[in-house]
DNA sequence: ATAAAACATAGCATTTTTATAGGAAATGAG
DNA sequence: CTCATTTCCTATAAAAATGCTATGTTTTAT
């Protein structure tokens, strides 16, 4: 399925901080972020509103300022980067044929509409930021070592 | 998360068509279709046409023409309506940061999105429409006859 | 004071969704 | 053979969502 830009950016920018956290005490500027990932900026800006919304980073304003993770990356995962960021990806499936055939809309509900964003949210609720960077590094190493071993 | 309106009818009208499936060996026509579930005849043209291209109906053209399923309902799933129907369920998500950080972008492809695609697949691959017909008649008789148990 | 940064809001172009309209082609019935 | 019925095909259009830009305003360290 598709992931909208908003998810994937905000996905690809959880875990850039991540990856500098243990270093980088400090605050994170959007415009390093911006140019690290190749995202504009001012786009960012949005997507960094509904993070911070869902309580996933925190902010400094000014000078200096900038963001950091609401916590550590493995406490943080994929379901709710998403879930801060896509409207339409958590929004429920409407009623269909709820006046002429009952049966059917509450069979299709149950069966399908609900079990669907339940193995979603199962899913991805099993992926943490900590994972991300892992599995990045890994594949990072495996590129530069491999001619080596 | 949201399936569309194509998805849905889709699935209210195979799985009424399947409700009469045993009885009704002949086709069945759009607008008898269109009538019991409460759906622009016009529009389920076009679901139809889509269907049809999955291999999921067949039709026949003409007076007393219609449509039938291709299969017994027990063979066919919730996956496979869908999947004929909806676009962006099963597009691939787009490349992300690709050009300046191909690790995250490998790495939430595989983690992610590849691993939302499966569970998706997996859990709409376990939904017969066989099934949605009986938890529909499950639901149609408990309401009919609870009251005289 | 000033520059750097987050924060806020408005607007716009493109694409997708959800339909409607009108007719063409096929076919069974009388 | 003709006609009503029904699938099939294509074009159009309104509405919504998406992806992005623009322009400021606030806040704050230096």
């Amino acid at each position: 399925m598709r992931i909208s830009a908003k998810g994937r950016y905000a996905l690809a920018a959880v875990v850039s901080m991540a990856q500098q956290h243990p270093q980088n005490d400090g605050s994170i500027t959007l415009i390093s972020i911006s140019e690290r990932l190749g995202i504009s900026k001012i786009y960012l800006e949005q997507v960094f509103a509904l993070l911070k919304r869902g309580e996933l980073v925190t902010s400094v304003k000014g000078a200096q300022g900038g963001y950091q993770l609401a916590r550590p990356p493995r406490l943080i995962s994929a379901l709710e980067v998403l879930y801060a960021v896509e409207t339409t990806l958590f929004d429920k499936t409407e009623d269909t044929v709820a006046e002429r055939s009952p049966e059917i809309e509450t069979a299709l509900r149950a069966d399908v509409f609900d079990a669907l964003d339940l193995a979603v949210a199962e899913a991805l609720k099993q992926v943490t930021i900590e994972q991300l960077v892992l599995s990045a590094e890994r594949r990072k190493s495996a590129n530069a070592g491999m001619f080596y071993i």
